[in-house]
DNA sequence: ATAAATCGTAATAATTGAAGTTACATGAAA
DNA sequence: TTTCATGTAACTTCAATTATTACGATTTAT
């Protein structure tokens, strides 16, 4: 399986734009991020549809934030990209007949239900202006190694 | 992506294996999972070089448990299995010269591992011996109720 | 021996969902 | 009116699991 790599995109994509004045064409983003403006668009979109950034069309257009930094959450970005699915292990048959199996997926439904709980409370711990602090560190920190 | 649901299948043969004396072909445990006898080979297998199961040819062959049921945990199963990816998501680049995704995977990741090591934990701690308890409780659960 | 049952395994196709691409319409600014 | 940029539909590519086909190897029964 490939994996679902959009919620990783858009915080790569969100911060860059923090990080300068102005707006971002999806092309720009694009380049930073070593994809196509299209897929931007269709990613950005679901932000907008969020009401997490705003486009504008024409010459000067491009993507810019709307949300305040310190309150958008890698929990909310991961609902608004339609709370994809984390785990890439599953069970074979959600809904068997076979009591076997029924305890099987009880099993596995119960500790991927504890795991999955877990990571969404740590996402909705993590806003995008505690990712622009660490950016900053690490980026203060390479000043100083370089000099 | 089409989720791994070999864990799910070799915990079902193998309770379905345990329920029942003797063997159990190949074909038998892909009629009861609804697959191909290929595929439950080729899962057995790995089972088998764990030396948790052991084949037999020729008539009268087939498979049967030799490892205890109380001491087989689930996170064993997985690591038999090859330690499959368990996540769906996951980063756009694993090692980016870029500041700004090193943050992004950064939170991710340690996310991520917190939910790891909560599922192992987890799994650790489940051994086939509690499914089949499991699954004769249900048993005698439905007989009640039919009753 | 011979036949039948069964595993072992290679090679290939089907399936699924994300990601990438192409094409073109829409709208805004100079 | 030209140019730049988003908005979207349609299609292709890609990656990984699962399914299927085919055939060889081994064991039991007669």
């Amino acid at each position: 399986m490939k994996h679902d790599s959009r919620l990783s995109s858009v915080l790569h994509a969100l911060l860059h734009m923090a990080e300068r004045e102005g707006s971002m064409t999806s092309e720009a983003l694009a380049q930073c991020m070593n994809t196509n403006p299209v897929v931007v668009r269709r990613t950005m979109g679901l932000l907008r549809q969020a009401g997490l950034v705003a486009s504008a069309r024409g010459p000067a257009g491009g993507w810019t934030i709307t949300a305040d930094l310190g309150t958008v959450t890698l929990r909310q970005l991961h609902e608004v990209l339609g709370e994809p699915a984390i785990f890439a292990i599953g069970n074979r048959n959600e809904t068997p007949d076979c009591l076997v199996e029924q305890s099987v997926n009880a099993a596995l439904d119960a500790a991927f239900a504890d795991a999955e709980a877990l990571l969404l409370d740590r996402f909705a711990h993590v806003t995008l202006a505690d990712l622009a602090a660490d950016f900053a560190r690490r980026h203060a920190e390479r000043r100083a190694r370089s000099r």
